[in-house]
DNA sequence: CTGCGTGCAAATGGTTTGCACTACG
DNA sequence: CGTAGTGCAAACCATTTGCACGCAG
């Protein structure tokens, strides 16, 4: 389950640590995009002598070397996704939750409308949806 | 022009002061959805006393009563939108530039499109969309 | 006048940094 | 073994806070 992990830092030429692993999987199992300290909360258990700032050191690499994305918020204290298909995300007025959202269809409708459609004097890359809510309780 | 503002924050029982017409104007002025120190820099000259706790507090407050919007991006430092229309953003990969995109047919396409698709357990309010990519120097 | 808003300076807190040490390959 | 990676603690810096004073209404 960590496998394709493994295989991509090696790709990267990044070492497989143990730190590395542990913070990929908090990641991974914490959903609704964790922060930082959420990692560093999580990981204390089973790995209490991890310090602070290799959860920050690592966290930037790994973003660098494209195994965990960033995830825009209006807030200043950064979040993370290992989710890297594309996806867009659901972000909840009242709480901080911020859900994953997958829709094909929707991908296709908008990749047509900016095949037609181009913007001037910019290239586009990548567009995602910023769906903006409230979850039912 | 600032006198929409300034009907907008007495509509908030907020009031005018030399400092809140200041700093929205910088807003206005410095495009690019600039950061809070953007703002001090450029209002640094004709108010050179006004604090920094004051314009952190000031940028607060609108946001909160909507003359402002925060941006989303993925720095841990703060931007600022004066533009309240609905509209998305362009965000430069190689520079910090984030650039406002209007596009009508865009915003109709896709509210059509959720307009039949739910989604499950969620309520939208607003849909923004994050264009990244490079703009042609 | 009266309290909202401001200035100031100190405090906060998430993140970064430097360096000696560790361990992956 | 040699170097990328880690731990630690101090430094950083954007933002927040508390309080006395000032000014908009």
């Amino acid at each position: 389950m960590t496998h394709f992990f493994r295989e991509k830092l090696k790709e990267r030429g990044l070492k497989v640590t143990p730190q590395r692993v542990a913070i990929y999987e908090a990641i991974v199992n914490l959903k609704n995009h964790p922060t930082a300290e959420n990692v560093i909360e999580y990981i204390k258990t089973n790995h209490p002598n991890i310090s602070v700032g290799t959860v920050y050191k690592v966290l930037d690499s790994l973003v660098e070397n494209e195994l965990l994305k960033k995830v825009k918020t209006e807030k200043d204290i950064m979040r993370y996704d290992a989710i890297l298909s594309n996806h867009h995300h659901l972000y909840c007025i009242e709480t901080e939750r911020i859900e994953d959202y997958e829709d094909e269809n929707l991908n296709v409708l908008i990749s047509n409308y900016f095949k037609n459609k181009k913007i001037k004097n910019f290239k586009v890359q990548d567009i995602k949806l910023q769906i903006t809510g409230k979850f039912n309780k």
